[in-house]
DNA sequence: GTCTATAGCTTGATAGAC
DNA sequence: GTCTATCAAGCTATAGAC
């Protein structure tokens, strides 16, 4: 195969813009640092997407559909802990794919930067259906406190630096799931 | 007393772009904005701060004062689930002061446009020197992830939107006392 | 202490050649 | 598909009048 160099600049726009994103935020990402890091000017990447907006769309969409499966699920099998349980599960397998926890990071600290992103907005609400899919309608505060916990304990477990909790990806992934089912529990 | 009309300019700059920081993000707010918003002129904003990073940064000094106390009598303390949920408590408290709400909200979403903060960086020492003040030094990745997210669970308390979690601003900082103190128990 | 005016730079985005 | 050149708009920050 002729193509197995065949990694097209469309797709390296994104994994670029992916990389600076959850490092510098979305704001402090401009489409020259893009460019530059890729060798291609920024017309070259405005080619390829109209707007810097439509960027960040592309890198939610994989992961918004990751968690609509989720959210389709638990809405078939009702509220309840094992719910909880279980889509903690799932949504943790959803978050060790390949880019998954560095979209989880850019969304975690971006409410604010990303606040006119028709994109982070979508993800808000599926965020919500989750959160009401697994608790019961009349769940107090506490109970929709931790299952938001538990989801934040999953995102940290994914993305937190080194430094922060100085264990093994794989020991931090494991207490993270941890952590966040004792959550799930009550 | 004539001067009951006396918050001088500085003091109103301080709020006024602790509440656009906080709504915003830091990149997401200009000091136009913070001008206009007062009715003054950019000009006159930079003689009272120096520069933008100067503001968030008195922005961040009371708050960090009051960090540092908890800090402090952690440390005399020693760790354990008592100091944890003392130092929960006495957090919480801090929280409750009339700008550390939004101070907190700033923070915890702001690690990426912060990122060059000087003020930003002393931030995140003070909150490892908690995390490592309260728990043992051989604390598991498990526990150690505990306080971080009890911690969280008292920003949310502080500063969640009615519409991420409809009850009232009394209910929401109770329910999360009690999730942050269930979280400081083992 | 606040103003106007402006310097100097970066940004997101476009036009048009190749 | 990528380039150079350019745009209008926005930014932080400064100079100097009042």
């Amino acid at each position: 195969m002729t193509d197995a160099r065949r990694t097209d600049t469309r797709a390296q726009i994104r994994e670029v813009a992916l990389e600076l994103f959850a490092e510098r935020g979305y704001d402090g990402t401009s489409l020259r640092e893009i460019a530059e890091r890729l060798g291609i000017s920024k017309a070259a990447v405005y080619y390829h997407y109209k707007t810097k907006e439509e960027i960040v769309g592309a890198l939610f969409d994989d992961f918004l559909a990751g968690v609509d499966e989720i959210v389709e699920w638990a809405h078939e099998k009702g509220p309840g802990p094992e719910t909880r349980a279980e889509v903690l599960r799932r949504y943790q397998d959803l978050l060790t794919g390949p880019s998954a926890a560095q979209v989880a990071r850019l969304m975690q600290e971006g409410q604010s930067s990303l606040r006119d992103v028709a994109a982070a907005k979508d993800m808000k609400t599926r965020f919500f259906a989750m959160g009401r899919a697994v608790t019961a309608p009349d769940a107090s505060a506490a109970e929709q406190l931790r299952m938001r916990l538990a989801v934040i304990a999953l995102h940290l477990g994914a993305f937190m630096d080194q430094e922060s909790l100085p264990v093994s990806d794989e020991e931090r992934r494991t207490a993270a799931l941890e952590v966040a089912l004792e959550l799930a529990r009550t």
